[in-house]
DNA sequence: TTCGATTAAAGAAAATATTCATTATTATTT
DNA sequence: AAATAATAATGAATATTTTCTTTAATCGAA
């Protein structure tokens, strides 16, 4: 297979990657309330989660915390802002202006984590030519046309259908970074990132769980 | 500490959990192929996953494969909708119509995976009375009031600093499970389901592998 | 019928992630 | 100045998840 001989060495594990922007939310609120540092054994506390853990996971950014004091709230919120890549805006092409587009089109949030959608794309004659918060939509036709190297990040919210499709596409033009909302699992190459986000897998495990609090 | 000693035996792997989707969107594909039978073999194939980890993931539900044959498709999609509770629609409430929530509001997806929004709080005057997609929106002060003991999911998509205060208004009123969209990790006792879903820690994990397929 | 190939299922092994235990450091108190 | 308590950091132990291996079943071809 293709991925067998990558070294995944030195990669930052993925639940402490999702456990990050948690901390970050955390420090901004500690913030707010003027604490100048943040203990390792407080942030544990007040999120229910192990101590070590937030000592391993804060390990993998450059932050060094201070010994009987904890970690600077300032610094530590922008070596993760900085690590977990939130500082530099990346430009994203949207494929799908349906429903969870629009939503997505519609939400102001994400300019602040790092990405700005530039450009949509779909196939509906009906939305093509309008713009959304000022994000025009153009058929997927024009996508190869117009390349754009400086945007290497491309959302995908298609019918699950078309998803693999609109992928290989996405990757044809240069997109580096797929986040992918349909439940389909993308097949590309290794140079194409693909992040998964269904919606409907939390949703599954939340019913699930509830199912058994009930016994 | 409060969930120590219980027994987690008998619980689904949460990775599995989150896999399961994918399968039935592979699995509802293949249907509208007339596929009557499916392997573990190809649809680890074609999803890129391992095959006995897709046979695992299955042994839990009730569903019983066919040597050399595979898996019904159609029983295979009764059994996961079922097990995934996609076929009972659970009433839920919405707290924060901004952003994400009008986006949430807006999205006709989730109804056909158990969800029906009925309601949504606020405390800003000017969405207050109005309706989003025929859902009403009420001040939070109302929601005491209501207690529909046949509303057990509540959604949340306040702004952090209140996420905390929210979830606890939304357990005392009856909520057993959140579907929790802020960033915060909320503290909440044994009987609430809280199931995090942070878009942010998803670009967190793109970002991140992004820039480790570069080198 | 007989053989070979394909598969589900279940258990063993390996990999990964979390929690525990230890050590060294340093503010604060005595 | 010495003792104490709180903490970061690190390595060990445990728990969880994934992958590998084996077994038994059965379809289709010879
Ligand atoms: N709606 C939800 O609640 C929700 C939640 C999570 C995930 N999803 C997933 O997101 C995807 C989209 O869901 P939705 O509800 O927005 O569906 P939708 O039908 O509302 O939107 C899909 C859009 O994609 C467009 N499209 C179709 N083919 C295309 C192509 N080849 N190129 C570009 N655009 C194309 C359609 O014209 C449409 O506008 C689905 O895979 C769904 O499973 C949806
Ligand atoms: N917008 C995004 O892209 C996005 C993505 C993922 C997660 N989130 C998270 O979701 C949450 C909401 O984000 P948003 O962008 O929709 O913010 P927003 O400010 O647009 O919406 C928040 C809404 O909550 C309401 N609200 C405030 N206090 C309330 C209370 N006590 N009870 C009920 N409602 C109250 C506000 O009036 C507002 O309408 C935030 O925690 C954010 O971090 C946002």
């Amino acid at each position: 297979m293709s991925s067998e001989n990558k070294k995944k060495e030195g990669l930052v594990p993925e639940p402490s990657l999702r456990r990050m922007p948690c901390y970050l939310a955390y420090l901004k609120l500690a913030k707010r309330r003027n604490q100048e540092f943040v203990s390792s054994t407080h942030i544990a506390r007040d999120m229910g989660v192990d101590p070590t853990q937030v000592t391993k996971d804060l390990s993998y950014t450059s932050i060094v915390g201070k010994t009987r004091v904890g970690y600077e709230v300032n610094a530590l919120i922008e070596v993760l802002e900085d690590f977990l890549g939130f500082t530099k805006l990346d430009k994203a092409y949207l494929f799908g202006a349906g429903s969870l587009g629009n939503a997505l089109l519609h939400d102001h949030g994400l300019d602040q984590y790092g990405l700005k959608i530039v450009a949509a794309f779909d196939v509906d004659p009906k939305v093509i030519g309008r713009s959304i918060e000022g994000v025009p939509i153009f058929h997927v036709s024009e996508f190869e046309k117009m390349k754009d190297e400086n945007v290497q990040v491309g959302i995908l919210t298609v019918p699950a259908e078309f998803a693999q499709d609109v992928a290989q596409l996405m990757a044809a033009g240069g997109i580096k970074g797929i986040w992918n909302f349909t439940p389909i699992r993308i097949r590309l190459g290794d140079d194409v990132v693909v992040q998964d986000t269904s919606l409907y897998a939390h949703l599954a495990v939340m019913f699930n769980r509830m199912g058994h609090v009930k016994k």
